[in-house]
DNA sequence: GCAAAAGTGTTACCACTACACCCATGC
DNA sequence: GCATGGGTGTAGTGGTAACACTTTTGC
């Protein structure tokens, strides 16, 4: 039997900070790259599943707090062979897309969100470049047909804040009153309350709630 | 360091056979599961990338002729990590959707192509029907918005005959009116020629070549 | 009242659906 | 000429984009 591959987890984990798309980041603590901001991962301990694997990245590397790492929505991007050597020999990581929702969580250890428009396209280690843009191609695609926006917000937001979500992942500018009718259209919002006070001036708004928030619907692509 | 779990690669292998959609299974020659049907797949070699590790499935245990096996259409559907046990340990999978052309190869070794339609779901040994249903949701996802298609057929084609792949991978019918305009206003189709004979009365259809044979072409969703 | 932000309505346009009709060939 | 399948045109419908307008709050 020949040496077997070394089978890793990494984390894309996206966050909204001041209305930008941002991603966690966190210094390596061995070699190779040893120091350098990476994105968080972890070898598969041989009983473990995947998301496991995942969120033990999280709470460990990365110093998520166990909650937010609990919370976090994840799910797998793809599995990336870059032949790339570690110490312990070829490595194939398995990524997962992460959400994390606003406020974001403080993480530990050294690691923080960071804006991805500054991230440089070859700033981090390995193939991590390319796997970040993998992730965002991921996100601007299910942002279109499915309710994944939801794991961005609080349980309760207003649908300006909605909007913001949809124009930071896609990068551009949207229409305030198709975006409404859109929206409200396809039946997966229902009202929470009324947004008191907090603003200055104006009408206050209403304030709504991803019905099926567990579960991600498929739609008819509506944006 | 604990044990590695064991890296391997599967690949679901979509093809036309009477125009029914089709996978390749072949009979197991090893335990657990020795003899039954199931999809080909192959242990990662320590430098070998995930593609080539699918191509060798597919040369090796599926008996595909190595040409065949190179050109066919391959892509990443994901990692599975069912936590079955192999007898070399804890396996998990990075499974391909694979897409081969008109008119099919004959696998060798006991493989065969089985229309999809009549694999029952429990049929299949680990987790392989859901690995099957889950390169099902795909590939109908992918036909919407990309020209995966072309990899299902010969290089040129009839309309009619890029219809009946739509209506067997979506499994309901189109209309034929709507079908042709809209798949010629996409601009992805060239015409190449006619078609000469074989057929019994009628007007003779037009052949289309897909441009951008090679890549996949992100458009509006098109169906 | 005025500014600011939420929320609604209107119109032109474009894509999709369904269906009818025309075209070119073999027999 | 007639059956057969390829190919085209058209009217109705519904969603989208752009934009103007109304509503409700704070000061």
């Amino acid at each position: 039997m020949l040496e077997r591959p070394v089978l890793a987890v990494d984390v894309v984990l996206f966050g909204l900070q001041a209305g930008a798309l941002a991603v966690l980041l966190a210094p390596r603590r061995e070699a190779p790259f040893r120091g350098a901001l990476a994105l968080p991962g972890a070898a598969l301990a041989p009983d473990e599943s995947l998301l496991a694997a995942a969120r033990r990245a999280l709470a460990g590397k990365a110093g998520l707090p166990a909650a937010a790492a609990r919370e976090v929505h994840l799910e797998q991007l793809g599995a990336f062979d870059g032949l790339y050597r570690d110490p312990r020999g070829r490595t194939v990581s398995v990524v997962h897309l992460g959400l994390c929702r606003e406020p974001l969580p403080a993480p530990g250890g050294g690691a923080a969100f960071h804006p991805v428009r500054e991230v440089a396209p070859g700033a981090l280690p390995f193939d991590h470049g390319q796997v970040l843009e993998a992730a965002l191609v991921r996100l601007r695609g299910k942002l279109r047909y499915t309710n994944i926006a939801a794991f961005l917000l609080p349980e309760t937001f207003r649908l300006e804040e909605l909007q913001r979500v949809y124009e930071a992942v896609l990068d551009r500018r949207l229409n305030r009153a198709n975006f409404r009718t859109k929206l409200l259209r396809i039946g997966l919002l229902a009202r929470a309350g009324v947004a008191r006070g907090g603003l200055q001036g104006g009408r206050p708004p209403h304030l709504y709630r991803f019905t099926r928030g567990d579960l991600e619907a498929e739609e008819r692509d509506f944006l």
